[in-house]
This record gives C-alpha cells, structure tokens and sequence, in this order.
DNA sequence: TTTAGCACTCCGGGAAAAGGAGTGCTAAAG
DNA sequence: CTTTAGCACTCCTTTTCCCGGAGTGCTAAA
C-alpha cells in the first residue's frame, strides 16, 4: 500500500505528539491537532492501516499508537522539518567553546556538558586521529651526568618531554651525538616501528648511550600511542533518570553503567555527517531501545571528532539533530581557527 | 543513664543487621542472634531505653529499630570492629594499582574504580599538591626563525614543553641569553609572582625577544597552575541505583549529578587518617543523608592524596574502612617506591 | 469514502480488606 | 529488681476489588 500524503501527516502528529508526552496518542487528539478536518473516525481507519504497515505499534489493544522504529525511521528520513537554533542558543553554544585549545580534554568535557545540558540526554565526545602520527624530530638536553631531557616534536607540531633517568653515567658531550642517530632512526616512523627498529642500532654505540636510547625510545613510543588513543568523554548520564522510560532503576543502571565503563563502544558515525540510529539499529545491546544520533566535526585534516547524544527513541531528533550540528559547527570552526596559526611545517 | 555492655551488644547487633537488610530490625531478630540467652521482651525494654537515648529510632511505632546517626557514630568509634581483607583482596587491591606514575590521571581512575567496584558503592580519589610548585630550569630550542622550543623542569622533577610560535622573527643565536634570562628571573617562583616580575625585565630586552619571554613566562605560568589543580575523579556514581534508599529517581539523580558535576566539594579529610562522616555530619546538604568515608594518602613528601567512598548511611563501615585503607596503603606505598628513583636534587 | 454510534477492552487509581511484623504494657515468675 | 510470657493494639504492606476513562474496532448510514 502506498502512503498517501494524510498518512504521512498522521504518523508526523503521532510522532512529534509522542515524543513530546510520552504518552500514546489517541485518534481524538490527532483530529484535533489535525484543524478539525476529518473525524476521529477517519483518523481511527487511517492508524489501523499504518499500525499494519508497520509504523505505529500499540502497547495493547485500546490503548493509542505510539511510533515503532520502522516509524521514527520514515519520519527521521522524509517528514522531519530541519529546525533552526535561536540565536541565544546559538550563542550559548559558541560560548561553551570559549577555551584554549591546548587544554583539548578540558575542551572535549566542556562541549561534552554544554551538549548534554542544551539537549537533556546524555552527550559523548571524542577527537581521534585519522592519520598515524610520528616523531619529526629529537633533542637530548644535559641536566647532569645520570639526568637527562628529552624533548620531541611530533609530526602535528606538538612538543613533548620527558626527564631520563640514567642507570648508568653518560659523559653530555655524548649526547648531540645520540640526538643525531635518533633524528636518523627514529622519526617519521610509527610507535611499532620504532620499537622493531631499535635493535638495529644496538650494536652502533656504547651501552650506555644504548640504554639512553632505549629509553628515549620508549618513551616516544608511548607518547605516541597515549595521543593516538581515542579517548571519549560522556556528560550528563544522570540524565537518564529524569525520563520516563527509564523509571526502571535497572534498565537505567545498564545504561548508566554502560556510558561510564564501556564509552569506547558507542557508535561512530562511518560515513555521513551525522548519523541517526533509532533503537533496534543499534548494535550494541544496551542501546537497543535508545536512539543514538552522533555528528562528526573536522580537526585539521589529521584529527576528526564525534559528538553525540544518547537517548530514549522518543527523542526530538530534528531538535537534537539542531544542536548537534551546531556544535559541530562550532568545533570545527574552533580549530580551524588555531589551525590558522601554526605555519605548516612538512618533513624534509 | 550509663550504657550497659548488654546494651552495646545490641546496638551492635542492630547496626550489623540493619546495614545487612536495610530494613528494620525487631526484637525477636536480635534475641535469636544474640543465642537465645534473653528472651525478645528482654530486648524490648533494652531497645526502649535505646531510643530514648537517641541511639536508635523507629520508623514509626510498631516497626523495628534502626540506627540513628548517633547510634552509628558510637559504633564507628567504640563497637566496631577493624576488619582484615583477605589474601585475595589484598592482592585485588594492588593488581589494580599496576600502572606507571606517569600517567597519574589515568592512575587514579583506575584506583577509583576499583575501589568501587571493591565496595561496591560510588568512590572517589584526587591527589594534590601540598607546597607551591615552581619552575627550577628553562631552556629554549631553536627549530626556526618563528619557532622554538621551550622545555621547562619544574620543582619536582617533571619536564614539560611547548612549541612556542613567535610573531616577529628571533636570531636564533639570540635563544641563550633569553633563556638566561628565564632562568635568573623566574625560577623558584610561584605563578603569580612571574606574571608580576615580567615588566620588570621589559626594558633590558629587545621588543621581539621580550614577546618571546613574555610568551614563555605565560606557558609556565599556565603549566604551573594546571599541574597545582586538584582534579577529583568519581567512579561508580551508578551503583547507587542498586541501593534501597536511593530507589527514588529525584535522590538518586540530585546525588549522582552531584558526583558528577560538584566533586570539588566532596568532603576531604582534615587531618586524621581516616575520617568517617554520617548523614547530618555533612555539611553539605546532598550528603546530608549519605555517609562518606574518605582516607589520606601521601605521595612524597609535597603532595597528598584522598580517596573516598560515597554511600547511605546504612553503610558496613567497617568493610568500606578496611578496603580504603588498603587503598591508601597501597598508594603510598606506590609513590614511595616511584618517589626512589629521583635523586633529590635540591634547587641552588 | 467519511462519519456517527456503540459495545468492548484494558489500564490506572483508589478504597477496602487481609495479613503480618513488632511494639508496649501488665502481671507473674525468678 | 530483673526477666519473661501473654496479649491487645498499631501501623505498614500487599492484595483484591471495583470503577471510570480513554481508545479502539466494527457496523451501518450518509
């Protein structure tokens, strides 16, 4: 059966009607909503046959309609209205982003509860790198004869460092010497590849020179795996408890406990800017009836981000869908402009 | 009216059994634990004379009894007893304290979550500093006209850096002396005074080089003032939804965004060891009907540690105590065995 | 195709009843 | 003077029952 244009409109009221009471709602109502143009009578006729066709379900019989999946689905794809942000919100938004960018987990946490607090579900984001990242270049600083510094610029112009702590004495006039073979043999090289790399120079200089490498080494390694890692932060858990759907303390235990141990395996847009994915579509179990929608933001063009709500499927996809984009927006322009600043430097 | 030791036995058996079923416990109960040697209208005119006391209360006339805060308190201090953990946890405690001290952030969430996950109730664990820290040494690394390094060890021993990116072009054989400079006027003081001493060398330096001091003097500023914040991280805020009392969604919501959001003003330890707050000891008015229970640890000798644990009144004090200290133990401990390595070297 | 009318279903809430745990008192016994 | 058994009473909790309302689905007429 085709969906005719008064359908259509009937599943949008049941939908939007739904999402704001959480409630089933009535064919009464809807005629109302509706302007009064057909009886309820009409309507009744009408959400017989969407409820065959698999867009509206009902908790039992005499009880009013209420969206299925496959019905959030069609209204997500083809009825929902784009909706514009105000400009105090809008504002608001720009404002949470006011901060260094140096201090990108305090930013990531900021935005983090500036989404969950506009959209009152739960929000996560993370930034995670798209492209390996490798050391450019190393420096060894003498502070004494058992201490050393280890300075590093990575490949996106960060600077790391590190004090060694030296096992055996090395004479600092050994320690340009050291820099130059590191800068030779261990920059633009991936953590694993340095570690394999590491033995081949073993038998190039003294043990101890060795053991300052070795270290050096390793610590480059973890710090660049520690910046590879994708870290996700979650704001606004608590949330859960203020819906209804989640009077249960247990199913909102689950959840909870879910976002604070096992962020790592909320969804991850693949492809499109922003992804809906309504209940049942989740792959995940916990999230098969919650809906998930989750922006991607650009960070230079070796970092991307993700921003994202969890909520109930009953969720006001066009508001939050809004705001998310918003924020991307915001985040992408945030460091686009530090991008600016940094005159892009590539490895000779 | 003195408290016989009859009495104290009961108020005992009262804590012990309410803590056990969060529910109020009758007379009969608590003869047959007591081994049937009085009879429960023995206990009835003991439990009359406890409530009258303050020890105890009634829900309302006709249930059992349970502990007041009183009654809690004289049982921390006089009838509990010290609990020993077992090999397994002993070793539970310290298998998740593996980690390197580097990674402090990393560290203490993983000791939060094991504490919680130990006590099964929210916990929460910071480490902050005791004396100033202060910058002991800069240094400056050429990598162009535009760029250069600024590598800086603080007080205690950490190296940080930051590419610092200059708006007018520097003579790269100008760096030493500028980093002299740093070095005679703004080591060994605190990040205010820096800011404070900067205009003071503006004069004794070209405008180009002063911008790069004046930059690096704000890095420092910056990193001193970060690594001096006390971060508070929680774990486990959802286990109270697994809790009786906390089977209200409003209460539990109020205490978990106050975990969430608040941590700062979660209780810390003044100057004992240990230190166990219940329900209206709090000054707080969320934990008003909570109890905390929060233990000190030390990390060298500048800085200090607190790890706690959050729950409702009705708490096994005594297992939350033995697990914390465990908890302490281990992470002095931990940072006492770190702490070796460093040769102590004590700014000139 | 739309509408009005009507019987029927099912949920939710409230009142009433039943059940039970525990107290407090009294009076007797140790 | 303390302990104990006995018993009436209280108050909470759970269950049951009943009722009203909202909403459906069907039928028959417009």
């Amino acid at each position: 059966m085709e969906l005719s244009d008064r359908k259509r409109q009937i599943l949008k009221v049941v939908v939007e009607d739904y999402v704001r009471t959480a409630e089933p709602v009535g064919s009464k109502a809807i005629a109302a909503e509706m302007g009064g143009s057909v009886s309820s009578a009409t309507i009744r006729n009408e959400l017989s046959d969407l409820t065959e066709m698999g867009y509206l379900e009902q908790p039992h019989t005499s009880a009013g309609r209420m969206p299925s999946p496959k019905g959030y689905r069609l209204y997500v794809n083809e009825l929902m209205e784009a909706q514009r942000l105000s400009l105090a919100e809008t504002e608001k938004i720009n404002q949470s982003l006011q901060l260094k960018m140096e201090e990108l987990d305090r930013l990531l946490a900021q935005a983090g509860r500036a989404v969950s607090s506009l959209v009152r579900y739960p929000a996560y984001v993370s930034a995670s790198r798209k492209t390996e990242l490798t050391v450019r270049r190393f420096e060894l600083l003498a502070v004494d004869e058992r201490n050393c510094i280890l300075v590093m610029m990575t490949s996106d112009s960060k600077v790391k460092s590190q004090l060694l702590r030296m096992q055996l004495k090395v004479d600092p006039a050994d320690l340009p010497a050291a820099a130059n073979l590191l800068n030779s043999h261990f920059t633009n090289t991936d953590p694993g590849g340095m570690s394999r790399h590491l033995m081949s120079v073993a038998d190039q200089v003294s043990p101890q020179l060795f053991l300052l490498l070795s270290q050096a080494v390793g610590f480059a390694a973890d710090a660049l795996e520690e910046a590879g890692r994708r870290e996700i932060v979650t704001a606004g858990a608590s949330r859960l408890l203020k819906l209804p759907e989640f009077r249960d303390a247990d199913k909102a235990h689950e959840l909870m406990s879910f976002l604070a141990d096992s962020k790592e395996e909320l969804p991850q847009p693949l492809h499109r800017e922003m992804e809906i994915l309504i209940g049942p579509e989740n792959v995940k179990e916990v999230l098969r009836d919650t809906s998930v929608v989750v922006a991607s933001y650009d960070i230079g063009d070796d970092m991307r981000g993700l921003i994202g709500v969890v909520g109930p499927t009953r969720m006001d996809y066009a508001a939050v869908a809004a705001r998310l984009s918003g924020f991307a927006e915001g985040l992408t322009r945030l460091f686009g402009k530090q991008e600016e600043l940094p005159p892009k430097e590539e490895p000779k």
